[in-house]
RNA sequence: GGCGACGUCGCCAAGUGGUAAGGCAGAGGCCUGCAAAGCCUCCAUCCCCGGUUCGAAUCCGGGCGUCGCCUCCA
């Protein structure tokens, strides 16, 4: 089976073949720490998270670069505004995107260049790019001939002159042409500053990128990924900048996520209308987030909202439930007779055959909403199995339960979506014991003997119909976040995470 | 105005030539003392029109609509 994967520069899907058997190199455009990152930041940062994983699950060896741009004029307005340094607002905001990250169980990066610690090597660039005759330095600024690289537009499919009949490019007098980009700018007083050939100053934003990939992967490196809304100007740059100064091509493969938005139109700061990722991640867990992004693909646009999340939380609780389930069933004695041997080995085969789908989706361009299709349906099919030898499981009968609720922990796992530890979740509140004591006439202090006291406690009531006493306990029990379901096995105590 | 993408069940969404995955919501049923969880059944012919084809949601043409980029933006 191979990989394929769609290409933004040629528009179409291709046959992933990196540069070396074995290894992967990818680039991705990190975040501008002027402020705390949007969930739509989020996303593209989610979506190649599960590119990552996903070839790191096929065997690839990954070197994942990603960048944090540390010096910009964002953040120079921000600090500005708030009456601190550049450095003071870039070092606030790296330190929360980082754990921004930590918090979403992205994988960290193989390497993090920053801008302001890389200014050498862009420098060095900037000379090559003006020897080579692809830019020119006027008053301090240094700018790049977008005329002299015959390659221009070629990755976002643009023609340089349809772009200056469009006439929004800002005209500034002392470019050749409008479409000249900024490769250096000298600094204003109280500006972050660095000494170079053409006076003190900053690197332009396109150049950053086109520096570090180089320097930490080599050109031509395997794949380039950003938002979409990157691809031009950001990107085009980058290839110019990066071929015109190496004459070599620059990134192999060019892969783009989508935008999120909110009632159909794309988040941005600019914007106003964006949420923060840290905020929807005090009401809801970091794997419900990725669940809702995964349930699209990461090429296409995606509505966010309130409603969404808590769809997200249902589907969630679907897999937490029945992986829940049997791990539970496997940690006790399964006496039964055993169903059927076609009924195994029907959910075997069910098994086998999610595992093939969710590996053919995957290799499609990273389908994982296909993929997520396959195990709901893995899902569906261990449960219904469940509830129909729920009195007669064998100790066979729960091997293969076992293997499907595996398959599951492990292929969600794939796409970055951790599950509930099973009974190793969190421990009992010590509110039991107080609950254990007034109905139970409990009289120790441990919680576990409580929980036992309490179960038994409420087995009897029930026994004697005693139906208010039971959903007594029940109900104490719940105000803790405490559940009690009665299963064919028994009832089984489920604590809530939070 | 230029370039591009998209339009599939109430909502979200996969599927790019062989007869519509999945999630959420809804209806009915089963299980339960009642619940919870779960299971079963039901629930679309794919924006419109025309064409190609034995056969199209999938290809082509024309509409209509939505969104993105063209300026900083994940």
């Amino acid at each position: 089976m191979t990989l394929r994967l769609y290409n933004s520069m040629g528009r179409t899907k291709e046959d992933f073949v990196p540069r070396e058997a074995g290894k992967v190199s990818m680039y991705i455009c990190g975040p501008t720490v002027y402020n705390h990152i949007h969930i739509g930041n989020a996303r593209t940062f989610l979506s190649f998270d599960l590119i990552r994983r996903y070839l790191e699950h096929r065997g690839f060896d990954v070197a994942f670069v990603q960048n944090i741009t540390d010096v910009d004029d964002k953040i120079i307005r921000a600090a500005a505004e708030a009456g601190v340094t550049a450095a003071e607002v870039a070092s606030t905001y790296s330190d929360a995107f980082l754990k921004a990250m930590a918090d979403l169980g992205v994988e960290k990066p193989t390497a993090q260049p920053r801008a302001t610690e890389t200014i050498g090597p862009m420098i060095e660039m900037v000379e090559r790019l003006i020897e080579r005759g692809h830019a020119y330095v006027v008053d301090g600024d240094v700018y790049f001939a977008v005329r002299s690289f015959t390659g221009y537009g070629k990755l976002s499919g643009r023609d340089i002159d349809d772009l200056e009949s469009g006439a929004r490019v800002g005209v500034d007098e002392r470019k050749n042409d409008p479409l000249d980009f900024a490769l250096w700018k000298s600094a204003k007083p109280g500006e972050p500053h660095w000494t170079s050939p053409w006076g003190e100053g900053r690197p332009g934003w396109h150049l950053e990128c086109s520096v570090m990939s180089e320097m930490e992967l080599g050109v031509p490196f395997d794949i380039h990924g950003g938002g979409s809304d990157l691809i031009f100007p950001h990107h085009e740059n980058e290839v110019a900048q990066s071929e015109a100064a190496t004459g070599k091509p620059f990134a192999r493969y060019w892969l783009h996520g989508g935008m999120l938005n909110i009632n159909a139109e794309k988040m941005s700061k600019s914007l106003g209308n964006f949420t923060l990722l840290k905020d929807v991640l005090e009401a809801y867990p970091a794997p419900v987030l990725r669940l809702l992004m995964l349930q699209t693909h990461y090429r296409s646009p995606l509505d966010f909202s309130t409603e969404r999340l808590e769809e997200a939380s249902t589907a969630y609780e679907r897999f937490a439930n029945m992986v829940r389930m049997i791990t539970w069933l496997r940690d006790r004695p399964a006496p039964g007779i055993g169903a059927g041997v076609a009924d195994r080995e029907a959910l075997q085969t069910v098994v086998t055959e999610v595992r093939a789908r969710f590996a053919a989706d995957m290799d499609d361009d990273f389908n994982s909403a296909g993929a997520l299709g396959a195990l709901f349906e893995l899902a569906r099919a261990a449960n219904g199995f469940l509830s129909a030898n729920e009195t007669v499981l064998s100790a066979p009968d729960l091997d293969v339960l076992g293997d499907a609720a595996a398959t599951v922990i492990e292929l969600l796992g794939v796409l970055g979506v951790d599950l509930p530890a099973g009974e190793t979740g969190p421990s009992l509140p010590v509110g039991v014991i107080a609950i254990a004591a007034e109905v139970a006439g409990y009289s120790g202090d441990d919680t576990s003997a409580a929980m036992d006291a309490l179960l038994e406690a409420r087995a009897a009531a029930r026994a004697d119909k005693d139906w208010a006493r039971a959903d007594a306990v029940r109900d104490g029990l719940a105000a803790l976040g405490v559940r009690v379901e009665d299963t064919a096995a028994g009832p089984r105590v489920i604590v809530s995470e939070n």
